[in-house]
DNA sequence: GTTATCATGTTGTATGATAATCAGCCAACC
DNA sequence: GGTTGGCTGATTATCATACAACATGATAAC
């Protein structure tokens, strides 16, 4: 038996709904182009038959597919899939992927857009902005001087920066992408980057970021944070990523064909 | 009276489903902070009598939120909201936000992960994406000679080049973009790429993409694709648009404080 | 103090009914 | 011939009710 204490706590997999378990299917029927855009899904009544279960349940699924922009459901006529250039909603979902190109496709995805948003905010950062900037800037240092966790501070750093490049979609996508890998990061191992040695590190690379932003440099601030991302791949452990700019050549083991 | 010919159709509003309404308007609230995340959302029965309609609609409204990662329904407890950080989908509406800016931002995000993927497209590229981007390009062409229209073959080139990259979400999340962007377009005015004229300047554009992309040449394939979409940024009328690299720098007008 | 038991409130699922809409068919009409 | 109108069946939208499964707190029993 193992000894728990007050932070062990096995937490059971929550149930999985009929309905989730029917949008799923039917998602990756509709992703899989098993069903053509244009066509019509089967009748909620059919699909309770071949899924064994009530209409509530498929309503449900429909329902979330409908949100998702995957389907339209038209009174009368029937539910029509929708073409994937006219769908809502972008997603990722950890349950199904989860290999580890997964998770450096997502950086590299997230580290391309961070290091034009550090560029948009030297351009139009306002002077609020800089003072956020520089009070997490301020933070971290106290953290890393105090020997404590500068996670906070790290991450209020960078959602200030992203608000700074005054662009609400990619604030929004930063946000969303950032909490997939965080999470990653966390099914995997131990934060390593809020080891205190780290954290020193990641102060003088924000430092470099904070004065091309303050000079409204963003040449300057791109390479500060190509910088910051290359290292930051290294301490995670990233090999395969591709970075922007010419400071980083590309590797030559990514050749392919 | 206006003249009907059979092109000509007006197409109602289709009716607005009680769930929808009850969804948006919770996720309005979310989104905004009326709720704070951890929380629990008012039980069903409550929001039955505050929206004045049955648990029917109302769950599906939840179902919705759910599948969207805003909220997470736990039997016996309640609906729970979630944390911005980790919901499972990016959502861009069209209903809500209808500004000039939002074109023009979802534009930059899509530029620089293009310009990106351009690079990598180059590294990573098969020799049947090589293949396939030839064949369009060759499309365009034709296109061109014929003073056909070459959207088609544009488009094709394009989602070649995203699949080039090798990096599935970037592919996913470009078709969602362009989706978008390709909406906004035809609600505004006409195509303006479509017309003869400007194909043969695109296919010129992309002569110096696929080149760059065929020699392996990552530097030069992002150059290209900056000026590429610099241009294409001016044919549509885009002004605030700030790209990466330094071949086109800042515009100091956009300069806040 | 610990364990059972119960009452209450919550979400999950099932069922049956009614309304609104659509598509196709067909007869009636001009 | 072409249009209109009505009919029928299929489909989605909504409602109302019921019960099952689960969480929580209070209470009783040990």
């Amino acid at each position: 038996m193992e000894s728990l204490d007050k932070k062990t706590q096995t937490t059971l997999d929550k149930p999985v709904r009929f309905s989730e378990q029917v949008a799923e299917h039917l998602r990756r029927e509709i992703i899989e182009g098993y069903f053509q855009a244009g066509e019509t899904l089967p009748s909620e009544a059919t699909l309770c038959e071949r899924f064994g279960v009530s209409r509530t349940v498929i309503r449900e699924a429909l329902a979330s597919l409908k949100y998702a922009g995957l389907i339209i459901a038209e009174q009368g006529r029937g539910v029509i899939i929708m073409r994937p250039e006219q769908r809502m909603a972008f997603r990722i979902d950890h349950v199904l992927n989860n290999a580890d190109d997964d998770y450096a496709h997502i950086y590299d995805m997230g580290a391309v857009l961070e290091i034009e948003a550090s560029a948009w905010a030297a351009v139009r950062r306002t002077v609020e902005d800089l003072k956020d900037l520089k009070y997490y800037h301020d933070q971290l240092a106290d953290a890393v001087k105090r020997k404590k966790d500068g996670t906070e501070a790290h991450r209020g750093f960078n959602l200030t920066l992203f608000k700074a490049a005054k662009n609400q979609y990619l604030y929004d996508f930063m946000i969303f992408l950032v909490g997939h890998l965080d999470r990653r990061m966390r099914q995997d191992r131990q934060r390593i980057d809020s080891s205190p040695g780290v954290a020193a590190v990641v102060l003088k690379e924000h430092m470099a970021i904070l004065d091309a932003i303050e000079a409204g440099d963003p040449t300057a601030a791109r390479k500060a944070t190509v910088e910051h991302l290359h290292q930051a791949a290294l301490r995670k452990g990233l090999t395969a990523s591709v970075y922007h700019g010419d400071s980083f050549p590309l590797a030559d083991q990514d050749r392919k064909s």
